[in-house]
DNA sequence: CTCCAGCCTAC
DNA sequence: GTAGGC
DNA sequence: GGAG
C-alpha cells in the first residue's frame, strides 16, 4: 500500500479513465461509439482552452488547410468530457487525440491565457473578409480566396460582378436570413405546414424532421424533412410525389427559391421557404426514400456530420460501407481504402438494426451530438 | 508513411 | 473535373 | 494534426 505519495496531476482517477479511452480497444476511439450530448458543463475548467482551440481550428478550415480541422475538432472533444483541468503538456499528451503539437498548444493557452499563433492569424487584415464571404451560401473557400485576391471587400462588391453562380446571388440577397438560426418553435410551425399539404396530397406519406431539430436542438440551421411513402423500394417511386408536394408548396408561396433539385436518380430537394408574415427565408432541404432506405436516410438525415462520418468510418474497418441507402457488407476496397465494388444489402429500413450489426450501441438522437 | 465518409448537383 | 453542399 |  502506498501511502503519503504525492499524486501527479497525471494519476488522477479522472485522467487515467480518459486515457484508458485511448488504449485497449481500438472502438473506443470512434466518437459514435459512446456519442455526446453537445452539453459542455458551463462550469468545464477547460472552456477557455477549448475555446482557443475552436478558434484554431476554424481558422486552418478557413484557410483550406486539409485535416487539421478535424483534428481540433477530435482534440476539443476530448477536453469537452474531461472535468479536471488540463493545463500542462505532460497531463495533455497522455490524453486521446492530443498530440505534441496540441499538448503545446494547450500549454501555452494556459500559463499565457492566448496563443501567438492564432492573435497573428486573426491579425491578418483579409481574415474578416473572408469571413464575410465563406458565411455565403454557395461560396466556399476557392471562390473566397479568389474574390479576396481580386480586392473584393464587400457583398455589394460581389452582387456587381456578372458571373456570380445562380445560387451565390441568392446567398448574397438573402445573407443575413440565411445566417440567423431558426428557433424550434418555427421549425415545428415549418414542419406542420409542410406536413399538412404532404397528406393532403397522398395519405400514405409520412414526413419527419431530421438533423438539428431530431436530436433536440433549440434552434437550427435550416428544416431537414425525411419523406417516405409505404410499400415504395426506390426512390424513384417518390419523385412523382416530390415534384406534386414542390409545386404546391410553390404555388402557396411556401416555398420561395429552389437551389438544387433532384437528377432523375436523386432524391434531394433543397431550397428556401418562409412562413406567411414572416419575411425571413430559411433553407429547407427534402430528402425522398423509400420504406426499404428509411432506417439509413433517417440515421444519415439526423447526423450529426461528425457523428456520420464516425460510424461510416467504423463500417469501412469492417469491410461494411454505410450510405443514406444502406449498410452494405463484403465491399472491396483498394490498399488505399478506396472502393471497388458496392458490397451487399444488409440493411437500409430500420436504423436500429444498423446500430446492431455495427457493434454500435443505440444511441436516440440527442446523444449523437458529436461537435 | 498513410489515412481521415460518402454521396449529390451546378457549373 | 472542380466547387460547394448535405 | 493524431492514430495506427
Ligand atoms: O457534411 C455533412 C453534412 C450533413 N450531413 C448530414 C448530418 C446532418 O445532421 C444532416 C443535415 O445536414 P445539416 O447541414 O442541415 O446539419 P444539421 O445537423 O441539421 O445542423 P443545422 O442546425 O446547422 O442545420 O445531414 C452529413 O452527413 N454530412
Ligand atoms: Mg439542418
Amino acid at each position: 500500500m502506498k501511502i503519503a505519495i504525492v499524486h501527479h496531476p497525471e494519476t488522477t482517477p479522472k485522467i487515467l479513465a480518459a486515457q484508458r479511452m485511448s488504449e485497449k480497444d481500438k472502438l473506443s476511439s470512434f466518437t459514435c461509439m459512446y456519442g455526446g450530448t453537445g452539453k459542455m458543463h458551463k462550469d468545464n475548467p477547460n472552456r477557455h482552452t477549448i475555446d482557443i482551440l475552436q478558434q484554431m481550428g476554424e481558422y486552418y478550415a478557413q484557410i483550406g488547410v486539409p485535416w487539421k480541422p478535424q483534428a481540433y475538432q477530435k482534440a476539443i472533444g476530448t477536453l469537452k468530457k474531461l472535468e479536471v483541468k488540463i493545463d500542462c503538456f505532460e497531463d495533455a499528451i497522455r490524453l486521446p487525440n492530443i498530440g505534441t503539437r496540441i499538448a503545446k498548444k494547450i500549454e501555452e493557452i494556459c500559463t499565457t491565457g492566448h496563443l501567438r499563433t492564432l492573435d497573428n492569424a486573426l491579425a491578418d487584415p483579409t481574415h474578416k473578409t473572408l469571413q464575410l464571404f465563406l458565411r455565403i451560401y454557395g461560396v466556399g473557400l476557392s471562390q473566397a480566396h479568389k474574390w479576396i485576391q481580386a480586392g473584393h471587400k464587400s457583398l455589394d462588391d460581389l452582387l456587381a460582378l456578372p458571373d456570380l453562380h445562380k445560387n451565390q446571388r441568392i446567398g448574397i440577397d438573402h445573407y443575413d436570413d440565411f445566417n440567423t438560426r431558426i428557433p424550434r418553435d418555427e421549425v415545428t410551425a415549418l414542419g406542420d405546414i409542410v406536413k399538412k399539404v404532404a397528406a393532403d396530397i397522398n395519405l400514405n406519406v409520412e414526413a419527419i424532421i431530421g438533423g438539428s431539430y431530431r436530436r433536440g436542438a433549440d434552434t437550427s440551421g435550416d428544416i431537414d424533412f425525411i419523406i417516405t411513402k409505404r410499400n415504395t423500394r426506390s426512390s424513384w417511386d417518390l419523385l412523382s410525389f416530390l415534384e406534386t408536394l414542390v409545386a404546391r408548396l410553390t404555388c402557396d408561396g411556401f416555398l420561395v427559391a429552389a437551389l438544387t433539385v433532384p437528377a432523375s436518380s436523386g432524391s434531394k430537394w433543397h431550397g428556401a421557404c418562409a412562413l406567411p408574415g414572416n419575411p425571413l427565408w430559411r433553407r429547407i432541404d427534402f430528402l425522398v426514400v423509400p420504406e426499404t432506405e428509411f432506417g439509413a436516410a433517417l440515421l444519415y438525415f439526423t447526423g450529426d456530420d461528425i457523428f456520420n462520418r464516425s460510424i461510416r468510418l467504423l463500417a469501412s474497418k469492417k469491410n461494411m460501407r454505410l450510405n443514406q441507402k444502406g449498410l452494405y457488407k463484403d465491399v472491396l476496397r483498394t490498399f488505399g481504402r478506396e472502393k471497388l465494388s458496392e458490397g451487399t444489402l444488409v440493411e437500409g429500413g430500420d436504423e436500429r438494426k444498423i446500430f446492431d450489426l455495427l457493434g454500435v450501441p443505440w444511441r436516440p438522437p440527442h446523444e449523437r451530438i458529436c461537435r
